[in-house]
RNA sequence: GCCGGUGUGGUGGAAUUGGUAGACACGUUGGAUUCAAAAUCCAAUGCAAGCAAUUGCGUGGGGGUUCGAGUCCCCCCACCGGUACCA
């Protein structure tokens, strides 16, 4: 029989020496291109959940390989990011050195599954000659806007020339620039103003923003590093601060980002979650005059219909106007105000969101069809960043307003009758208009249309769309990351030409921030000042960088004169099967379509979107124990989870799962070897006292959570294929379950995928000898693979790994009931496992005197004349139960199914004194007979 | 709150188009083999009643459509994930 530890050493240098899984595209097969998502390379390495994916995706590569496709299958690393810089920090290993680490365990635990990836092709974020690329892609961003004519990303230059030539008089591109000028006043202009003025156009520019800045990290995050007002690593504190940063234009996009959805064959709840996040809503642009004076406030509203109802307006607490409206006799009372706010955490805001503040600025707006004065307040509850930063408040059909209203003693007029829609909320656009002059009587959805009519007629707004999507932040204060490629003179910046490039990270054994919150890069003088008063930007480029576009450097990652080759990128198109976790759902999946809309925009690619389809695998989650810790005067108790009072509880302190019996189940305890290995574990509790439940066991708390570090639970991939073979682990991970489904690890059960792969290969051996005759086969025995064929092309085509294995599974058995060892059948049942069993099939394969790999070789045909069956075992119901099974010929027609059915003498009893009120025949289906 | 998803034996799960619910495994029980154990092989295994043949019940709960519903429609419940002063 076969040793796996053997055949795995043996294959796993055969195909690396051999290059097996290398492509090129210089090719006439078709192509496929299957991309997992690229690792982080963490410390701690890989854990039976991150192959989850890559198994899937691997299954289908080998299958599409085997079809005859040509399959690029690529692997790499996602390189750049925090946790290395923070290692470095803690301990002066620099990032590079403990990344490059990472990436070689990486490397060998993947190694040791069998992945059939083109390693030829890795590539690291991290090395120069990839963030070179990456450099260049930011610098033609810089050098871009968005023409909404033409609706794509055009030359900077082309719209300087136009300035140049004819002012700024209809030019249409994507901008928050609202001044106008002549061709004269352009070139009458300074250099800075010119350049302030294109900045406003720019898809990479710089901003004053608030942003989210950990001083704890000493760096900016994201949002979604960001959970619940701390940040995701290390649970800091987060506030805002006022930061000049670069930005991505992302939201000149929005539009195609939301409209390629249609087009990507993606999960709807993944969809959904893009289009939450850009946040499409329709809805008007009003303008509002201030009382005595010429200043207005710009409102969006996607209500405009109750505008009768606005009896006042909120600011902002950041709204620009605020200084200019104040009265003098608020002043200080605004001035209070304004200061709570800024005193408050976003995490204190975020957790008291139904707490309502706000004060009166003292001024009054006039509503633009009433003329009525209303006044104008400043709260909390507006968002700076969202809509124009001001709302005009209607109390009776909002719940804000109305909560606002209520503790101010603003005054509501209902505007909405709602009576006939009892369940409706203040903000659901149902009712008739009331109290709306020439509104009233109207259901809302048309008294908004009729509104957007009026708004345009009257010429007090606009209708328009608005997005809750912001442009993306693009700095971020730390070490290790890609360096912007941005020189700047007199404090105007410019890009470095691509023969500049790659501009490398410069050597430094400071990794800190700096306490003003700059990037250590800043405090490396030579490299900051390049003389002649030029100076680098500081600021390195966030993780999503790197990510944003290396799907298109796998199609040619060694191209020293582009990122990608035409012929190459022509070739390859775009990623065919794209396999990762939905924690990427947002930023990577926004920005990586961002960028290949742009370089499309650019021509460089030539398909709209960079992944056709997308799987988002379940995750593999761990089991997490806990002991109850009681502290108190007579020093450190554990107390047994079923005895402990929940509230006497000091702490739960996760313990190593391999100390626990019976470890994920509701009885799980601590026997006394247990706690001797917990107390040899963390000396530091030699002190404590161990109350025992009745039965002498301390019973644990059990959680089904991440599988990580800090909870001990980590089951490392390579324990498994050692102890049970690298395809024994690779079909287990594949039969737990639907891929996108999340399920704990637990081990019960690798036992049968064990055996059903022993039972296959000793289909190949008679008494421990290789043993494959080539005798005819059967029609049966060609029943039975022809089954299989069919349903495991089927079920691998749908993803559905887990159940192509039982229908392999099913196969095995029933050869192995006929004692089949005969070639032609055996042969093409080791080719149609080859995806799933690399090793074990390919071993086999060259038994059977093959020279070539079997993963080289071809899938088996389907051959439909060999399930011809010659009789059909139908259920026959009587009111749709079942209540007997009778067999016909398999061309028997629906008179003889009936007639035979009603005269069977199983069926008597149920048809006896009952009329037969007809009979239903489905062919190959069943036959019901319906009596009354 | 809103959006999305899930709910099937003791367990993981299957049922692709409305057509035999529980495939395939794990586990459990019994048996063979063995000095014994492991491994292997055979048999049984949704629940309830019955010696049995058999019968009733059964896909989170309630209702509906249909000859027939795990699958379609309406209402409700539980769990998981995302998201949130988004005007």
């Amino acid at each position: 029989m076969l040793d796996y530890k053997k055949i795995e050493a043996k294959w796993k240098k055969n195909w690396r020496d051999s290059e097996l899984y290398k492509v090129s595209h210089k090719s006439d097969k078709p192509k496929f291109y299957v991309l997992d998502m690229f690792p982080y390379p963490s410390g701690a390495g890989l854990h039976v959940g991150h192959p989850l994916g890559y198994i899937a995706s691997d299954i289908v590569a080998r299958y599409k390989r085997l079809k005859g496709f040509n399959v690029l299958h690529p692997m790499g690393f996602d390189a750049f990011g925090l946790p290395a810089e923070e290692y470095a920090i803690a301990t002066g290993v620099h990032p590079a050195e403990s990344t490059s680490k990472n990436i070689e365990r990486y490397k060998e635990q993947l190694s040791n599954i069998g992945f059939s990836f083109d390693w030829s092709r890795e590539l690291q974020t991290c090395d120069p000659q990839y963030y070179k690329w990456t450099q260049w892609i930011f610098t033609l961003l810089f050098e871009h806007y968005y023409d909404l004519e033409e609706d794509k990303a055009k030359s900077i230059s082309d719209l300087e020339a136009t300035f140049r030539a004819k002012g700024s008089a209809g030019v249409k591109a994507y901008t928050y620039y609202e001044g106008s000028f002549t061709a004269e006043q352009w070139s009458a202009m300074e250099e800075t103003a010119r350049f302030e003025i294109l900045s406003e156009y720019r898809l990479a520019y710089r901003k004053v923003g608030y942003v989210n800045w950990c001083s704890a990290l000493g760096t900016v995050l994201a949002n979604d590093q960001i959970k619940d007002g701390l940040s995701e690593r290390g649970g800091h504190p987060v506030e805002k601060k006022a930061m000049t940063q670069w930005y991505l234009r992302t939201t000149a996009y929005a539009e195609r980002l939301l409209s390629g959805l249609e087009e990507i064959d993606w999960s709807s709840s993944l969809k959904t979650i893009q289009r939450n996040w850009i946040g499409k809503s329709k809805g008007a642009q009003l303008f509002f005059d201030i009382a005595d004076s010429d200043k207005q406030i710009e409102v969006f509203t996607t209500r405009p219909d109750t505008i009768f109802g606005a009896t006042y307006m909120v600011l902002a607490p950041e709204h620009p106007l605020i200084e200019e409206i104040k009265s003098a006799d608020q002043s200080d009372k605004v001035q209070e105000y304004l200061d709570y706010v800024s005193s408050r955490s976003d995490r204190e805001r975020m957790s008291q969101v139904k707490q309502v503040t706000g004060v009166f600025t003292g001024a009054y707006a006039l509503n633009p069809f009433t003329q009525k004065k209303i006044p104008i307040w400043i709260g909390e509850y507006v968002l700076m960043d969202y809509g124009t930063g001001a709302i005009m408040a209607v109390p009776s059909d909002d719940e804000r307003d109305h909560t606002f209203a209520e503790k101010f003693g603003l005054e509501i007029i209902p505007v909405v009758d709602k009576s006939g829609h009892p369940n409706a909320s203040k903000s659901d656009k149902v009712g008739t208009m009331i109290n709306s002059e020439f509104l009233d009587g109207l259901q809302v959805p048309e008294a908004i249309k009729r509104m957007y009519q009026e708004i345009n007629e009257k010429n007090i707004g606009a209708v328009t769309i608005n997005y809750k999507m912001r442009d993306a932040g693009f700095s971020r204060q730390r070490y290790w990351g890609e360096p912007f490629p941005i020189i700047y003179k007199d404090g105007i910046p410019s890009v470095l030409s691509k023969e500049d490039l790659p501009l490398e990270l410069p050597q430094t054994d400071d990794f800190k921030p700096t306490s003003d919150g700059q990037s250590p890069l800043s405090r490396i003088d030579s490299w900051v000042n390049t003389g002649d008063g030029l100076k680098r930007e500081t600021d390195t480029m966030p993780a999503v960088a790197g990510s944003s576009w290396y799907f298109l450097r796998y199609m040619d990652p060694h191209n020293q004169e582009a990122f990608a080759s035409k012929e190459a990128l022509d070739y390859w198109q775009n990623v065919d099967l794209y396999v990762g976790g939905s924690e990427h759902a947002v930023a990577h999946l926004l920005y990586a379509r961002f960028w290949h809309k742009f370089l499309y925009d650019l021509g460089y690619v030539s398909v709209r979107e960079p992944f056709k389809k997308l799987i988002n695998q379940g995750m593999i989650q761990g089991v997490i124990e806990y002991i109850a810790l009681v502290k108190g005067d007579s020093g450190d108790r554990f107390i047994s989870a079923d005895i402990v009072n929940a509230e006497s509880v000091s702490a739960f302190i996760p313990i190593h799962i391999d100390f626990v019996s019976d470890y994920g189940t509701d009885h799980s305890h601590l026997k006394t070897d247990g706690i001797e290995k917990f107390l040899e574990w963390r000396p530091e509790y030699k002190g404590a006292e161990f109350v025992t439940s009745e039965d002498g066991n301390l019973y644990t708390k059990s959680e089904t959570g991440k599988m990580s570090k800090r909870y001990y639970n980590v089951v490392n991939p390579d324990d498994v294929v050692d102890a049970y073979g690298a395809d024994t682990f690779r079909l287990y991970e594949m039969f737990l379950g639907p891929i996108e489904q999340s399920k704990p690890w637990d081990m019960q059960g690798i036992e049968g995928v064990s055996k059903f792969l022993r039972r296959f290969s000793g289909l190949f051996f008679s008494d421990e000898v290789f043993n494959v005759t080539n005798e005819n086969p059967t029609d049966q025995e060609l029943r039975i693979l022809h089954t299989a064929i069919k349903k495991v092309s089927e079920d691998i085509e749908r993803f559905s790994h887990n159940t192509a294995i039982s229908a392999l599974m099913i196969c095995v058995n029933e050869l192995k009931k006929v004692n089949c060892n005969k070639r032609q059948i055996l042969e093409p049942l080791a080719q149609l496992m080859a995806p799933l069993a690399p090793f074990t099939t390919e071993e086999l394969w060259e038994r059977l005197g093959h020279k070539t790999s079997i993963h080289t070789s071809s899938y088996p045909a389907f051959d439909e004349s060999h399930l011809k069956e010659d009789s059909f075992e139908y259920p026959i119901c009587v009111n749709g139960k079942k209540r007997a099974l009778k067999s016909f010929p398999a061309d028997a027609d629906k008179a003889t199914l009936e007639k035979e059915s009603l005269e069977m003498e199983e069926m008597q009893k149920w048809i006896e004194g009952k009329n037969v009120v007809k009979v239903i025949v489905v062919p190959k289906r069943m036959v019901n007979i319906v009596v009354k």
